[in-house]
DNA sequence: CTATCTGCAAACGCTTTGCAGAGCG
DNA sequence: CGCTCTGCAAAGCGTTTGCAGATAG
């Protein structure tokens, strides 16, 4: 299971396996909310009680993206935001964001494959990863606003 | 030009032309380079023996970008950057970065839009703007980098 | 055992803010 | 002249780092 194969990826690049590391990393297993940033994390950590690091909880976030177990989003505030990386399933996704409302939707994949593909040719770049997020008014904030959009930003 | 539609638009929204303002404007429009933080600014401006205050830049970057002068990017660095926003011109430019050297190049702009058009569709948002980033690696990277590759990150 | 990892606290870099005085309109 | 803008310095926030002691293998 996934803690056995975090153990494993450790331990073949020379890592050691540390209690601090399986709880980060089911700190993302197990949370509802998908986008931790380092911070959020560290927080979650104190309420249970853990006793870690804020140091070793960024340390251990960045190891464990560099690993492949997380993945590392960013959606403009200044923060980086990390998910589970779920290796098997194609759990990549881009995202629409509202922005009124702040709503956040993914959109599919299969749309965006397309366009790497044509990027690829383009340029002769090999495309590892990809980053896209479009951002706009969802169907609810569209009926809603038609005033205040100005202020706001 | 463009430091009097700069003035036009301030007093229609009830801002004050300043010298600062202009002067950070200039920056803008006549650096070679294209990305610039608020951090790279404030040291430009101290290059040139301008005394301009950083927190003066930092506001005043943000209220350019408001008034649509200035268009706001980002590129997970954890740092905002900034570009001249040329209404005129079709300008916004998409990115793919190379993960080893850091070479940035555009993608075209159409290969994008094709995108957008399916996603709204998709998803009933209106699109407003959007963000695309491929990393990846560049042709002269791929012939060299064949180990290295792991360490770096 | 010893190299790696952790905790702590301090430092960091970018960004924001409060306030008193400067200056645009 | 009043209200906005600026400069300054301090604070804020997320993140990184140096170092001494703890711990995995």
């Amino acid at each position: 299971m996934l803690y056995e194969s975090l153990r494993k990826e450790l331990r073949s690049r020379k890592y050691r396996m540390t209690a601090q590391r399986e709880i980060v990393l089911k700190v993302f297993a197990e949370s509802g909310e998908r986008h931790l940033g380092a911070e959020d994390v560290y927080r979650k950590l104190l309420e249970k009680r853990y006793r870690i690091s804020k140091a070793t909880v960024y340390r251990t976030v960045e190891l464990l993206s560099k690993l492949g177990f997380l993945r590392r989003l960013e959606f403009g505030e200044g923060v980086y935001r990390y998910e589970l990386a779920t290796p098997d399933a194609e759990t990549v996704h881009q995202h629409v964001i509202c922005r009124n409302c702040g709503e956040l939707l993914e959109i599919d994949e299969q749309l965006v494959k397309q366009l790497v593909k044509n990027v690829e040719k383009q340029t002769g770049y090999v495309v590892t990863d990809y980053d896209v997020k479009f951002f706009g008014l969802c169907p609810k904030c569209q009926s809603k606003n038609k005033s205040k959009a100005d202020e706001s930003e």
